[in-house]
DNA sequence: TGTACATCAGTGAACGCGCGTTCACTGATGTAC
DNA sequence: TGTACATCAGTGAACGCGCGTTCACTGATGTAC
């Protein structure tokens, strides 16, 4: 890995904590490029950023404090994205799909980052997060005004919540995680996947639908 | 790690293959304990089965090899648990949920073993793993009952089998690499999932249900 | 304005470790005559 | 039955590597007087 910048200038007496901000930074896009966090190194990091390694000492006590900061800053980028996309909706269920959407198109876009969140047990500690959990809250929420709207059946929003959650996930890590399975085009896959889940959790129609089983 | 028989007694003549064997069996145990592949070294399946590190080199030419291998074996055993849950199905809708049930039990009695073979990306060539693609072939066969038999809403079976095996993987993969989260009852989550899934992949029933939107 | 001194961001060298893999070898097992 | 020899399962020591982390240090920046 090649020092992007060169050997960086010394900050000035106040301004460390400069340093740390430059290190999330590198730290962040090194995991999206070389996969999970034991193939990032402490001192990969210190060489994007153009110092030596134990300078990392100085603003994060441990590798795992620092991944965990990463972790953190990456949540609240994915939570921006999927708080946007649901503004852009014109009713609820629509923001619920643009939601969707956006976290698959998340997933795709940011593997090695959707990988760390979702697919590793970095954050063992419960609460470890607060950023996922704002999120997971969010997704909760978006749940809860479906369900009181009428749109999707009675029940318990989180458990709504998780399942719908899990087939978002499943699509996305699937496609992350098994790139040799001879997969269709993606867009039908992901709409097929979101259509089966949406169907389940709406109302049946008013118009009643007449299909006798064969 | 501890030896576990002690050093170990050189194969005769000819019974070279059967120390192939003991080191798969060793490696998977190993992979099922500590987690990953890059957790599980060489040495110490050495270790386990009594034997020196370069020894393994006379059946495997590489770790690769012998992981791909381990996979494999696990794979045939994923997919005969699923095979004889369906088996014991009284129709093909409890046939289908009774797979499901075994995916999910599968993945969370060999969480490692699960996180192997779905979640990383060990298998980077298609078709490398003949027994994965056994396993998702029958699958597939019984979506395509099921539409068949009328229970299913038409569609294409491949992305329908997708869909399913995408909410399916999805609750599983979050149990597992997600321990910090706040679940509710486990049985609880896995059947709110199934039931989503089928709701939106069966046929309405011939009885309609009226239910006007609030 | 000048000088002694405290601060602190960052360095250089080293620590002990475990890894996958290679290579020349050993020594028990079986075979040919 | 005895002996020289081929076979081959497995060994022991070493290779070069990259890792996270520690520790005594340097030297520019700012401050007190």
């Amino acid at each position: 890995v090649p020092h992007h910048r060169g050997p960086r200038a010394r900050a000035r007496r106040g301004e460390g904590g400069r340093l740390r901000k430059d290190i999330l930074a590198a730290a962040g896009r090194l995991l999206a490029e070389t996969g999970d966090q034991d193939a990032v190194s402490i001192r990969a990091i210190a060489d994007a950023v153009g110092v030596t390694p134990p300078s990392i000492y100085l603003h994060f006590t441990s590798k795992d404090e620092l991944i965990l900061a990463v972790c953190n800053e990456r949540f609240a980028e994915f939570d921006r994205r999927l708080e946007e996309a649901g503004t852009r909706g014109t009713d609820l269920i629509d923001s619920m799909r643009r939601r969707a959407h956006a976290y698959v198109q998340f997933g795709l876009e940011n593997p090695e980052h959707y990988r760390l969140l979702f697919m590793t047990r970095y954050n063992l500690t419960p609460g470890a997060d607060d950023q996922a959990d704002l999120a997971f809250a969010h997704h909760v929420q978006t749940v809860t005004e479906c369900i009181e709207a009428g749109l999707f059946h009675e029940g318990d929003p989180t458990l709504l919540a998780i399942s719908i959650w899990s087939a978002m996930h499943g699509i996305t890590s699937l496609l992350i995680a098994q790139p040799g399975f001879p997969w269709p085009d993606r867009d039908r896959v992901v709409g097929s996947v979101l259509d089966l889940i949406l169907d389940g959790a709406l109302r049946p129609r008013a118009t009643a639908q007449e299909n006798g089983i064969r």
